[in-house]
RNA sequence: GCGGAAUUGGUGAAGUGGUUAACACGCCGGAUUGUGGCUCCGGUAUGCGUGAGUUCGAUCCUCACAUUUCGCCCCA
């Protein structure tokens, strides 16, 4: 037997109809806030996400999917969905007016090679949104409770956002030498992991879990007080707007992220319950311009779907989804089943939902089929009745029966149901 | 990539080195010959993740592998 690839899993059953839930809900949502919905490749030049996500993280390092195709092209299957969708805005020129706020949503599968757990796939699916062309804090509020508004909306209550600036390419350089400055006569005492955070990213060792209780830990630096007058600026202001669109946060200076691009202000959406990020995202100034592109300030989220079901799915545990259909049709002999047919045409076509026996079943069968699927009305074929025009048509609720004209057999079910 | 745990029908699961692998749900058949849902009766895993090994004999013991899961790393 084939079985699937290790970190993949199939979409079925209620998590099918919460990803339909999900995607029905977003795409609502992005309208209201006319965010326009982008598709970019799922496989993209290898150079892409090396220049972005960047050379040194790990989602690039150890977790890409990569691989030559024929044509000998140096290939990557996209480990998130950002750098794509500058690659589309900058080869697109679709900064071309100046005074344009460019606002996309995107909703697809990524993939990164890694060990799963719970949560956490080889094939996973994010929602995101990203937006170009504006550095005012307000887009920044305006794309934090997005999200936030969206998780809500979505029926999640337990959550909130965990927020921090990096500041600018200065302030951020500045702290991340002082750090270093400050771990550097400590180095043995942090954990092995730490010790490799050093070289590659400090700002890691921040949240360590092991090394979070050392002493040398109460008296480093905080990342606040290296901050340019304009960073901080413009986090209070943010902030300010975050306290008057009600959204539940809390600054979290350990929060760091460890995609390469972000700057300024970074965020998580933290699940209460899990203790899990629903997602997570920043800003991205430098992005663009580093990808060949104009300096265009850029900000965006990803929320992870594959979560988002989860959490959904433990929040409705005890409520089924309710599934029916409005009319099940009932046949045995052939003449029956031929009526059947073309009547469930006529039907569909009228939007009435409608299901046949296609599997030969008894009559009793049909009836235990036809409760399964919640069927408001049976339409019980019988050769007899049919010869007369006349065709029964049971309410599965109230269990009454009339006898109908073959006639008006689809007005009388449409104007029914 | 590192460390721990798990894997028994369609589902939830019990169990044992030795003829037929509990129980429940579901499903199928019958009582009810073309009007079901309740009830009663019967059926429903030639097999216990895969492959080797130990053994007279393995679902059970050993090893390897796969998958899932928990923690680390990292991330959504």
């Amino acid at each position: 037997m084939i079985i699937k690839p290790k970190g993949t899993y199939d979409l079925l059953n209620d998590d099918a109809l919460l990803y339909k839930y999900i995607e029905g809900n977003a795409d609502r949502f992005m309208q209201s806030y006319n965010y326009e919905f982008i598709r970019t490749p799922i496989f993209e030049d290898s150079q892409l996400f090396h220049r972005s996500v960047g050379e040194t993280s790990d989602i690039v390092t150890k977790e890409t999917y990569d691989f030559l195709d024929r044509g000998n092209r140096q290939i990557t299957l996209r480990p998130e969905c950002t750098a794509g969708v500058v690659r589309s805005v900058i080869e697109n020129k679709l900064y071309g007016n100046r005074n344009d706020v460019l606002k996309y949503y995107y909703l697809g599968t990524m993939y990164r090679y890694e060990r799963p757990q719970m949560g956490r796939f080889r094939e996973l699916t994010q929602l995101g949104v990203e937006v170009f062309n504006s550095f005012d804090p307000m887009i920044d509020a305006e794309v934090i409770s997005l999200g936030y508004n969206l998780i809500k909306e979505l029926g999640i209550e337990e959550f909130y956002v965990k927020l921090n600036t990096l500041g600018d390419k200065e302030s951020r350089e500045n702290y991340t030498k002082a750090l270093k400055e400050y771990f550097a006569p400590h180095l043995k005492e942090l954990c092995p992991d730490c010790q490799k955070r050093y070289n590659t990213n400090p700002l890691r060792i921040l949240d360590c879990k092991v090394d979070h209780d050392l002493d040398i830990f109460k008296n480093v630096p905080k990342m606040s007080s290296y901050l340019s007058s304009d960073s901080k600026e413009r986090f209070k202001k943010l902030q300010e707007y975050l306290v008057m669109l009600d959204i539940d946060y809390e600054v979290d200076e350990s929060l760091v992220r460890g995609l390469d691009y972000y700057d300024y202000n970074v965020w998580e959406y933290v699940s209460e319950n899990k203790n899990i990020a629903l997602g997570g995202g920043g800003r991205y100034n430098s992005l663009v311009s580093s990808l060949d592109g104009p300096s265009l300030p850029a900000v965006g989220f990803a929320l992870g779907v594959d979560r988002l079901i989860m959490e959904l799915k433990d929040i409705l545990a005890n409520k089924k989804i309710e599934k029916e259909i409005d009319v099940y049709i009932m046949s045995v002999n052939e003449e029956e089943k031929r009526f059947a047919l073309t009547i469930s045409q006529d039907l569909r076509l009228n939007n009435v939902v409608c299901e046949i026996n296609s599997a030969d079943l008894s009559l009793k069968s049909q009836f235990k089929v036809a409760d399964r699927l919640k069927a408001h009305f049976l339409v019980i074929l019988n050769s007899d009745d049919l010869n007369k025009g006349l065709i029964t048509v049971k309410d599965n609720a109230t269990k009454e029966e009339v006898k109908i004209d073959e006639k008006e057999l689809i007005d009388y079910l449409v104007s029914n149901i």
